[in-house]
DNA sequence: TTTATTTTCATAGCTTGCTATTTTTACTAT
DNA sequence: ATAGTAAAAATAGCAAGCTATGAAAATAAA
């Protein structure tokens, strides 16, 4: 049988991510945000003060990854990152009072743009679809992990 | 409600899209192909001579993501460009010997990394996934065009 | 205590995606 | 025929991901 790019899983999530990403980004840019940077706020909207490992292991991706992250970041004035006074490697990473601000209208940008993605699925298909993507990255993640 | 990152579909379908991404890399970039190349591949192994415009159409990024992928692609002797002798715009892309030879072992690798990120799923939750993705790239291809 | 290992972060260099702009050719209208 | 528009591709510049490597600080072992 013949490998079909629309019924690959691979591609067809890769398609459906830059969907998201897409929908996303025109949302947040207007205030300053930025696909990359949003999971990051996520976290750092519960609890700041976190390191660059925190953040890494939070969010997912790699180290190098989350410093660039977080180096833009810095720059655009979301964040600012200070010495821990325990640790002499490590940098806690602390909102900015912009950052910090952006909140409200950057978390339900975002729940609206999610929804509107999804809008002509029925509740239970986006039930479901969530399901499955949690336990295939779980199958995935395991997979990763002994390679 | 406050928008946890693990339970947006967003963020799933990305970090979803890495797993898959990492782990065809891994088997394929032995062969010289990498994740961007692949579906232009898939597309060339069914049929070459197709212009840039085919292509972009066909594997759905921008005009300038494939510009750059294919220009990677002519380097490491994949494909070739040739003109168009009826339009002096256009280019055609064909796959060298070397392209065309890789088709086996590169579509077998595919088939077997997607099958193991997915592993651990039950067949008939693969099959609803893969249903379920299409239905949600549909829905959000719809709201993309009508922006 | 000194040496070796581990941990944290930064940096270099690449790919893959995007938008915006430019160049060239073809097509359409006047 | 000439001007204007549309279409194909290239280029510039950025974001966000990756691997690999390096530097500094902390911890463990000798």
């Amino acid at each position: 049988m013949t490998l079909k790019p629309n019924t690959s899983p691979g591609y067809l999530v890769n398609h459906l991510a830059r969907l998201f990403a897409g929908a996303l980004q025109a949302r947040i840019k207007p205030m300053g945000l930025s696909t990359g940077v949003f999971p990051v706020m996520l976290h750092l909207w519960q609890k700041d003060g976190l390191t660059q490992r925190d953040l890494v292991d939070l969010v997912g991706v790699e180290q190098a990854t989350m410093a660039n992250t977080l180096a833009r970041m810095e720059r655009d004035d979301l964040i600012l990152r200070r010495p821990d006074p325990e640790d002499g490697r490590s940098q806690r990473i602390w909102l900015t009072e912009h950052g910090s601000g952006l909140r409200e209208a950057a978390t339900s940008a975002a729940k609206e743009e999610n929804a509107a993605v999804l809008a002509s699925l029925s509740d239970a298909d986006r039930a479901q679809l969530i399901q499955l993507l949690r336990k295939a990255i779980e199958s995935g993640e395991r997979h990763r992990q002994l390679k």
